[in-house]
DNA sequence: AGGATGTATTGATCGATATCAGCATCGCCT
DNA sequence: AGGCGATGCTGATATCGATCAATACATCCT
């Protein structure tokens, strides 16, 4: 049915806003290829990191649903995305109740992922929130299969990572040295691997089940 | 349509969880009075509030969609809820397609005040993001008949603000009193007055109008 | 009345993270 | 080849907010 709803396919280059705040009427996409992220400017020029999409991920359906984007959305590398025109998935519901269903459990999932992150950056102290971030990326692109449960690519410089964490770029430099001299986990180049991945889930305090919920409707 | 879904009446004494993290099958509510507040655990005995729910609002629907609550809610004071059969509600989807519409819309507004927090906890010093809680809590009263630009009662302890806005409950008495010595705001025994409305807006970056988009489905 | 508990308040000290500064490396552009 | 911007890395210092400790004042319980 969401196949249905899928129309061109479109590029975007990494660095130039998709959507920006303030946007009206633009449309909804799914993430096809590339990384993208969502975030929220603040009057002194810097920056919030609020999450990043994967192939696979919706993306912009709030503002959609809002008519006017409170976000701006990035793409973190080359993007590869399909339109999803909005009225036409409204009007889906109404032949397919389900499909509603699992549109607003995907929602609740971001939801989810969203309140996970305000834990941490309210709540953890900087090693942890970076563990536990990482790790969660391993286990969203492990579900689309981009990825291992001994590593992955990551095309974040520590630059973006510092802004979605709430961090200052230098502080993430030391606590990623930390966390390689620790042995945990090694982030470079690009690439990020599990050198302890017990270890860390036990640093974090990740729940490795936070991201496999049952799909909606599933009984 | 959604009156035809309300159930029985609750009343839940402040202070007992009314859903806790791993509870599966338990029923999502419709908040009638009083407020309650939902938020996580730590392992180290800390918490993280993640929202505070308010008259009018949605409580537990992301639990019941999971199945499985990842959250606890706590009524703050005593709270009065009717429950709503989550079942009935998803079964109304087929034939009420606009009921599905709302839900979403009312789900991502949840979602765009926790992203909204993301960002004070991650980019705003201690200042700022009180005056913006307090501010966000005196624009979602307002909505529901119990604020005023001047102010409202608020039940909230200086521990429980602190827990929703990463800080520790001394450092919440500090700004306090700062913000009151600044003549911005008093929060004194149970009532948050705004003594200079513009200059706690300017003061905490607040987007006025974040929280009135037009509802679901407008045109 | 007396004690327990919860909340508000203030001072003193400490520590995690920001900020500032500088250097090294790399890919890209001309 | 040379220059330049982006990124990674590290040291020194500053600052915000945490933590510890103590007091005061309610309310509730006995």
């Amino acid at each position: 049915m969401l196949d249905r709803l899928h129309q061109r396919r479109r590029t975007f280059a990494a660095g130039v806003d998709m959507v920006h705040q303030g946007q009206v009427d633009q449309s909804a996409y799914i993430l096809a290829k590339g990384w993208a992220c969502s975030y929220k400017l603040l009057p002194d020029g810097g920056r919030q990191i609020v999450d990043f999409q994967i192939p696979g991920d919706f993306l912009g359906l709030r503002s959609v649903l809002f008519r006017t984007a409170d976000h701006n959305i990035e793409p973190v590398t080359l993007v590869e995305a399909s339109e999803v025109i909005i009225t036409d998935l409204l009007d889906a519901f109404a032949q397919t109740p389900r499909l509603a269903t699992a549109v607003l459990w995907a929602a609740s999932r971001d939801e989810a992922m969203v309140v996970e992150h305000l834990v941490g950056i309210g709540r953890r102290n900087a090693l942890e929130r970076t563990a536990h971030y990482l790790l969660e990326f391993g286990a969203r692109l492990k579900l689309v299969g981009l990825g291992t449960k001994a590593g992955y690519d990551c095309p974040l410089s520590q630059y973006m990572l510092a802004d979605a964490l709430g961090l200052s770029a230098v502080h993430v430099n030391r606590v990623l040295r930390q966390l390689r001299e620790m042995g945990l986990l090694t982030f470079q180049k690009g690439q990020v691997s599990f050198d302890d991945f017990d270890g860390l889930v036990a640093l974090a305090d990740f729940d490795k089940t936070y991201l496999d919920h049952d799909g909606p409707l599933l009984r």
